[in-house]
DNA sequence: ACATGAGCCTGTGGGC
DNA sequence: TGCCCACAGGCTCATG
């Protein structure tokens, strides 16, 4: 479920409630999410400071006093909840949510619970020195909104693949961070066709393209930001938020490019919705 | 090298 | 109401 922009506006929410702050223990309740956990997890952070939260597509990293980085990534279903000691809510160890697989609980009486109930998510533990070459970071692609994301960096991809644009855009290898969500609608705005083979698109259109994912996950992370500030006001739960969509999710409707009377048509590609408008998408 | 499909899990919503 | 099925925003692995 979360792409780019929910990752991002989960590391903002962390970094309100983490960074400095020193970890008290940490109590596990699965040995196993996507893989096993580390079984020297608890330990490793207990009595640890967490001097940064860092992201990098849609892995979170945090990095501890001792050099140590705890890489996370939400999978489908993660999520943070805040049980900080003014505002919110108490953790209450009795009241453990369901699904609730791992709660931090730090120095200053705040609890940081990680609940997914789908445990596709993942959480490993990387000595800093090994950070560069851990695999499933070694192999990412261009962060879409670093300055290196440009025409000449997706022209170069798109050339190589023949499969159709949308799947290279869900390929983490390619860009860093986009979903099947943000490739819809990347590809609505740009005005290109999800079925496109990648090596196709126009020139032109991969210009575009840069353009559009980069306005397309600013949006979504200013909604994200705003959407935070009100959770924080609620309830602290750093889950997902509600973005209007133009085209994800919106089948048989209208599509919204002034003037174009078409509706919005759902394809299945690779075993994944797609969603675009069948005029303004060629 | 590339593409495809199965599998990991649980929850939800629609149709009957 | 309950039951069954399809589906869900991610990723990796095996296979072709």
């Amino acid at each position: 479920m979360p792409e780019l922009p929910e990752v991002e506006t989960v590391r903002e929410g962390l970094k309100l409630y983490l960074e400095g702050q020193t970890i008290a223990k940490v109590d596990i309740f699965t040995s196993k999410l996507r893989w096993m956990l580390p079984t020297h997890l608890a330990q490793s952070l207990s009595e640890q400071t967490i001097t940064a939260i860092s992201r990098r597509g849609k892995y979170l990293l945090l990095e501890v006093s001792n050099g140590n980085y705890l890489i996370i990534h939400l999978g489908m279903s993660g999520s943070f909840a805040i049980h900080s000691t003014h505002g919110f809510p108490h953790y209450i160890s009795e009241k453990r949510h369901q699904h609730d697989h791992v709660v931090f609980h730090l120095l200053n009486g705040t609890v940081i619970t990680y609940n997914d109930p789908r445990k596709f998510g993942m959480m490993d533990l990387v000595a800093g020195h090994n950070l560069r070459t851990y695999p499933r970071l070694k192999l990412l692609g261009m962060e879409p909104l670093g300055n290196g994301f440009d025409e000449v960096y997706l022209t170069k991809q798109l050339k190589k693949r023949t499969s159709p644009v949308k799947n290279v855009l869900l390929d983490q290898k390619v860009i860093a961070g986009i979903g099947n969500i943000y490739a819809s609608e990347s590809l609505w705005r740009a005005g290109i066709s999800p079925m496109q083979k990648a090596n196709r698109v126009t020139h032109k259109k991969v210009g575009n393209l840069v353009i559009a994912i980069r306005e397309v996950l600013n949006d979504a992370i200013k909604s994200g930001g705003s959407t935070l500030r009100n959770y924080r006001s609620i309830a602290g739960n750093l889950g997902y938020f509600q973005h209007q969509f133009s085209v994800y999710d919106q089948e048989g409707k209208p599509c919204k490019t002034p003037n174009c009377t078409s509706l919005i048509k759902r394809i299945v590609q690779t075993g994944r919705s797609t969603f675009y408008c069948p005029s303004c998408q060629k």
